[in-house]
RNA sequence: GCGGAUGUGGCGGAACUGGCAGACGCGCUGGCCUUAGGAGCCAGUGGUUUUACCGUGGGGGUUCAAAUCCCUCCAUCCGCACCA
């Protein structure tokens, strides 16, 4: 028997299947469709083993359903834009279209050489204008829509990458790519209106139950749903009228003062005819120089200051102080929020610090509260108390009540709320898609037509980013003409958000080089959603609720016929080395290209399917590796076992043995892949089969299996192996004379094969082995036919030589019979 | 603070609806083979004071029977966080 190479045998194969087409598919093609899509890659740098892991759980996905003989589809394509991939051109000093170009091309390799297959007529780089031109015409559909405006805001400014970030790209108070602390800027900047979508994004969470239930808490947390009441109050001495939004209605009455944002945009207008205007004002722009992560540390020193300014609480007709405090967020409610310290600890603290009253409206039913006495807010619900009418209401019941009394007066009504804020899409940087906008003296702000679109992105730029777009010193770029009346105008200089580029890219695969419009409504609503979405949990928020955001613009828009993209998602875990996540700074990454080159690629990926559940963390183990590849020549040798096997004869024993593991094996494996993707178990299945065909070997002798019987089972053992570690199945499969129906030397490929099914009635034996125990502990094993009565069960039980001693001078007060399963005495 | 997850041998991890804990792999021990072994094969491998007992983060409970169900506590990790 030859040895097992593996070079030779991969290289031969990754070709064919190539030549063959194996991955590629025709889109009218529609019988059995299955759209399996891998999360597409920043080409910013080489691979390594954790990025391994998520192509290689797509393709086994892919191949295994294809062996189930759906159609799959399955792209691969490149999120070319974007800071990674410029701030890695910088470093270098090359332009990034060239470095991404390189990056693509080495990641293609190593992909290829991983024995991960897509179908690359369908490659989608988003850098490249016969994207992004339909990247632009997204964001011209949101602008037509009325989803795309542009507005001054407090922004996320981070410094490093001189850039505005949204709201999801801040973690912790810092920049998630750089993490510099971010900044609050005010600027004009572009936005799209995702929060005309909060709900329907909350809604169709529910729609999602094939998605990762932490994925879906994720976000429906991040979009944030409050329910309450907005309530107005007017100003004393004012026509003007302040609305604070509440969840906690029921404790209106403890309302002893009112704050403000430092953000308000009524502050200067309230305080103009203050004399501690100017201390006010001072106070006030230091609050909104302060980044995020400064208020966040010292939320437990709440800083004010009292305005001079009263409002009016109209349930009960109470004049309260307005005070402006820096633990009041202009984002979200309405800016204005009504203290009620004794059941609020924020406003608690505040009130303590201030010498502001604390007044309980809401009494534990437990034991009385004292006001005087507390020594922290009392936040739970309770019974009102000091609530005029609605004193002795349980706060559920106060909280209807007292919204209806206010609808009813004019004094409020009730609200939703939600922390998810608009979009921000624009960036002051050079490697992103333009945004296609021009602006005109005479006209404003015009959407550059769809007829124009590219606008492309110029390349002779000096992209160092300095704090503004690098596109303004682009003078071709930013002179243009107003496509709406045809006068001077100048461009947008700012460019796209990448998660633009990736909020739709899953539809362009379909129809990759339409150049008329960027994908055929038809086809497109054929193949999606995506039946299978496998990608990382870091991006369960940002990407995936853009996704679905833009997928449901474009279903309202009619453009597209679901307003889901993804059916079935998969978050694999992460590949940890020495304790820590494999990056570049921590040293810790294991390069796939060198284990490849020793072991080979299917012995990579038997690894690192078999290292753990593909949905948690894994410790990658380099001696792990060669416990794979050990197995993989097991494998290979049962060819000369094939060989050395005798035409006729054998053990009838051995051989019904290892027929019936067969079929249990195939039973389990199918299960496995299935079920949730349990793909170790399901390798830790076929081992025990290798392992089994072994075993009778050395126990029964050599000639136990006749050909045909290890024919039967290296052919399956082949076929289950097949999507994890396609290459050397497909070489077993070929010199075993390819598939038994052509029965030719076509060498017809594996995956063009049925997967194969498991006998029912091959799976039990006559006998089985049944566990005694006594008090629960397990005190023998008994072999028994099948299909016994409990009291011939018993009976057997009885006579066995270890139970009988153990029931020796005992009473068995109790019988439990599991027929073939277990039995149980308690004495 | 809120939300989520996880906790099983020396290690990665198995165990379906409660029913033989530790499958499979790594490592380790011994043996065979070999000029040699970082190759291959065979056997063993949770612990202990080994007729038996103890063992799934700790404590308690339900049950004939608990890694699995209930209560409680602890630890680690992840996400969000002054959200009114």
């Amino acid at each position: 028997m030859e040895p097992y190479k593996f070079s030779d045998i991969e290289k031969k194969w990754q070709k064919r299947w190539r030549e063959q087409g194996l991955f590629k598919v025709d889109v009218k093609n529609i019988s059995d469709k299955y759209y399996c899509l891998m999360m597409f890659p920043y080409p910013s740098a080489a691979l390594h083993v954790g990025h391994g892991r998520n192509y290689i759980i797509g393709d086994v996905v892919a191949r295994y359903k294809m062996m189930r003989g759906l159609t799959v589809l399955t792209p691969m394509g490149w999120d070319a834009f974007g800071l990674p991939a410029e701030n890695a051109a910088i470093k270098n000093g090359l332009h990034p279209k060239e470095s991404t170009r390189d990056n693509i091309t080495m990641m293609k390799r190593q992909m290829g050489s991983w024995g991960v297959e897509y179908d690359w007529d369908r490659e989608v780089t988003s850098c490249l204008p016969d994207y992004y031109k339909w990247t632009q015409w997204i964001f011209l559909k949101l602008f037509e829509k009325g989803l795309a405006y542009r507005k001054k805001a407090f922004v996320n400014w981070c410094p490093s990458c001189n850039t505005v970030l949204a709201n999801e790209q801040v973690t912790d108070g810092s920049c998630e790519r750089c993490d510099t602390r971010v900044e609050q800027k005010e600027l004009e900047q572009w936005f799209f209106r995702i929060t005309d979508y909060a709900q329907r994004l909350i809604d169709d969470l529910d729609k999602l139950d094939e998605w990762p239930e932490k994925v879906r808490i994720m976000q429906r947390n991040w979009i944030g749903r409050s329910q309450g009441v907005d309530i107005d109050f007017p100003v004393a001495d004012s026509d003007r009228t302040l609305t604070c939004f509440t969840t906690r209605v029921d404790t209106i009455y403890g309302c002893t003062y009112m704050v403000l944002a430092a953000e308000h945009p009524m502050i200067e207008e309230l305080i103009a005819d203050s004399p501690e205007k100017d201390r006010i004002m001072e106070f006030v722009r230091e609050v909104r120089s302060e980044s995020r992560i400064e208020r966040v540390q010292t939320a437990g020193e709440k800083r004010g200051l009292f305005t001079g300014r009263y409002v009016i609480n109209r349930i009960n007709g109470r004049k309260i102080p307005l005070w402006i405090a820096d633990y009041v967020l202009m984002e979200y409610g309405t800016g204005a929020v009504m203290a009620v310290p004794a059941h609020d600890q924020r406003d608690f603290e505040f009130a303590k610090k201030y010498g502001l009253p604390v007044e309980v409206v809401i009494d534990d039913p437990a034991e009385h509260i004292d006001a005087g006495k507390m020594t922290e807010a009392y936040e739970d619900e309770g019974i009102l108390t000091g609530s005029a009418q609605f004193d002795g209401m349980k706060s559920p019941d106060a909280m209807g009540a007292i919204a209806g009394h206010m609808e009813k007066e004019g004094i409020g009504g009730r609200a939703v709320h939600y922390k998810l804020r608009d979009w921000l899409i624009s960036r002051q940087r050079y490697w992103g898609a333009p945004i296609p906008v021009v602006y005109c003296d005479s006209c404003g702000i015009v959407p550059v037509p769809e007829d124009r679109l590219p606008v492309f992105l110029p390349e002779g730029v000096e992209f160092r980013p300095t704090g503004e777009s690098p596109l303004k010193d682009a003078p071709d770029f930013v002179k243009t003409d107003c496509p709406s009346c045809g006068g001077p105008a100048r461009r947008e200089i700012d460019t796209m958000d990448t998660f633009v580029d990736s909020s739709w890219y899953f539809l362009r695969y379909i129809s990759p080089r339409l150049d008329d419009r960027p994908f055929d409504t038809e086809d497109v609503n054929n193949w999606l959603p995506v039946d299978q979405y496998i990608g990382g949990v870091e991006h369960a928020i940002l990407h995936l609720l853009y996704s679905r955001f833009i997928t449901k613009v474009l279903y309202d828009a009619r453009y597209v016929g679901f307003d889901e993209p993804f059916k079935r998602l998969f978050t694999q875990g992460m590949i940890i080395k020495n304790g820590a996540k494999m990056s570049k700074s921590k040293g810790n990454v294991v390069s796939p290209d060198s284990l490849i080159e020793k072991y080979g690629a299917d012995t990579v990926r038997l690894y690192t399917l078999f290292i753990g559940p593909p949905e948690k963390d894994a410790e990658w183990s380099d001696r792990g590796v060669e416990g794979a590849y050990r197995f993989l020549k097991r494998v290979w040798n049962l060819l000369g076992v094939l060989d050395a096997a005798p035409g006729s004869g054998g053990d009838e024993d051995a051989r019904k043995s290892l027929l019936r593991k067969m079929h249990q094996t195939i039973k389990k494996v199918t299960g496995d892949i299935d079920g949730s993707f349990h793909f170790n178990t399901a390798i830790s299945a076929i081992m025990e089969l290798v392992n089994r065909v072994y075993a009778g070997l050395s126990e029964k002798g050599e000639g136990c299996y006749e050909k045909k019987c290890i024919e039967e089972v290296l052919r399956n053992t082949a076929l289950l192996l097949a999507p994890f570690v396609p290459h050397i199945a497909e070489e077993i499969h070929g010199r075993m004379g390819g598939t038994p129906e052509s029965g030719s030397e076509t060498k017809t490929s594996i995956f063009k094969c049925t997967w194969p099914a498991f006998r029912e009635d091959m799976l039990e034996a006559d006998m089985v082995t049944v566990p005694v125990q006594i008090n629960g502990k397990l005190r023998s094993t008994i072999e028994m036919p099948r299909n016994l009565e409990q009291k011939k069960i018993q009976e057997i039980v009885e006579s066995d030589e270890k139970i009988k001693v153990w029931l020796a001078g005992k009473e068995a007060r109790k019988w439990i019979i599991l027929p073939e399963k277990l039995v149980n005495i308690v004495v």
